[in-house]
DNA sequence: CAAAAATTTTAATGTAGATTAAAATAATTC
DNA sequence: GAATTATTTTAATCTACATTAAAATTTTTG
C-alpha cells in the first residue's frame, strides 16, 4: 500500500513519538522528561513505546539525528539556490526556522549530547559539527564575495546556531506568531540592531 | 573574622558547589548530572553536598537565582552607564559575557525551569521574564533614540538571549578564548552580518 | 592540648522510573 | 470469520540515584 516506506503506519507512529519525545525533552531535558511522560502526550502507556525504540537513549538519539536531518535539510536547500554568502545565510536561516515552527515542529534541541552512548554521541557530535562547518563555509564564501563583513566566522556561527538553538525554548506554536517569527528572525540575526541612518 | 558574610568559608565552599553544579548541570541536564557527578568535581562525595544545600531541587534553583543575579548586575551596570539604547545594549551584552567567560563562570544554562517545585518555578520565571522585559526596555529606547532599528523587540530580545543562553554550551575556559568572545560577540549580535558598503 | 564546632564519610534506606515478560486487544489477511 | 500479525496493556523486576543517619575526621577556639 505504501508507496514510500516512510508511509507506513509504523513510521507515522514513530514519526509522531519522536515529536512528543522532542517537545518532552525541549521542556525537561533528558533524563528529567519520563517515557510516561512521552506516552501520554500521544495517549499511550510508556511501555508501548518500546513498539517503535530500543530503549530511552535511542529515543533521544533518533530526535537528535532527525534534529540535524532538519538543519541539513535547510541549508541544503540554501546552498542549492546559491547566490551570495549573505543571501544563501538568510536563505538557510528562514528555511531553518520555518521547519521549526511549523508542521514538522518540535525540534529537540541537541542539547544533552555528552548524555547519549559513546558511538551515538560521537555520530551525533559530528553532525552537528558539520553542520556548523557548513554554515561557517557560507560565512565565508560571503566575506569573499564582498556580502558580508569580515568576522570570526566560528564565534559568528556559534551566535547565531545559539538563537536558533534557543527558538524551542520560547515558541510554542502559535499560528500567526510562526510567520512572524518566520519574517522577522533571519532579519534580526543577520542585519543586526544598528540604524541604518546613524 | 569575615569583614563580608559572603566571604566565610562556608559561603565560599557553597560558590564553590555552585560553580561545579552549573558546570555538570550545563552538560547533561537537571537529572541527567548526578549529584556524585557534582561532588566528584570537588574533591568530596555526594552526602557531602548536602551540607550546602537542602537538596538537589535547591541546587539547581539556587544555580538558576545566581545565573538571574549575574544577568540582572550585568544588566543594572549597563544602564546605569546611561547613553543611547545602543550603547547600553551593547554594554549589557559586553559585560554579562564578561562575567560568563570569566572567574566567576560557568554560570547556569536556565534551561530546565518547568522542572523546579512550583514555588522556585515561579520565582524563576518571574526573574527571567523581568530580565527579557528588562532588555526589551533597552532596545525599545533605542528605538525611541533613533540608535536601533525599528523591529520586533520581543523577538530581537529572544533571539540575542538565546545567543547569550547557549554560550556555555561550546565555550570551556580557554583564556585567550574568553578575550577574543568578549571583544567579538557584542559585535555580532548588535552589528549583523551585512557589510556596510553593500 | 582539650573541648566544641564544622565538615566529610561510610553505611543504610527508599523510590521513581526504565525495562522486560506475558497477556490482551485490535487490525489484517486469506 | 478464522487465523495471523500488529499494537498496546498490565503486572513484575531491577537499578541508579537521591536522601538520611550515624560515625569519623578535621578545624577552630579557649
Amino acid at each position: 500500500m505504501a508507496r514510500n516506506p516512510d508511509e507506513t503506519r509504523f513510521s507515522q507512529q514513530r514519526d509522531r513519538v519522536l515529536k512528543a519525545a522532542a517537545h518532552c525533552f525541549n521542556r525537561k531535558g533528558y533524563s528529567g522528561a519520563s517515557l510516561k511522560d512521552v506516552a501520554n502526550m500521544l495517549g499511550l502507556t510508556d511501555p508501548a513505546l518500546y513498539y517503535y525504540v530500543k530503549n530511552k537513549e535511542e529515543l533521544v538519539y533518533l530526535c537528535y539525528v532527525r534534529a540535524a536531518d532538519v538543519g541539513r535539510e535547510a541549508m541544503q536547500r540554501a546552498v542549492a539556490e546559491g547566490g551570495t554568502g549573505l543571501e544563501q545565510a538568510r536563505r538557510y536561516l528562514r528555511f531553518h526556522i520555518e521547519i521549526m515552527v511549523g508542521e514538522r515542529g518540535p525540534i529537540a534541541i541537541m542539547s544533552e549530547i555528552p548524555s547519549l552512548k559513546p558511538e551515538h554521541r560521537d555520530e551525533v557530535l559530528e553532525l552537528s559539527r558539520q553542520h556548523s562547518k557548513n554554515f561557517e563555509d557560507i560565512l565565508e564564501a560571503g566575506i569573499a564575495d564582498g556580502s558580508i563583513e569580515a568576522c570570526d566566522v566560528r564565534m559568528t556561527g556559534n551566535a547565531i546556531m545559539g538563537s536558533i538553538n534557543w527558538i524551542p525554548k520560547w515558541f510554542h506554536g502559535g499560528e500567526a506568531a510562526a510567520d512572524n517569527v518566520i519574517a522577522g528572525f533571519p532579519d534580526v540575526l543577520t542585519r543586526g540592531l544598528a540604524a541604518k541612518s546613524v
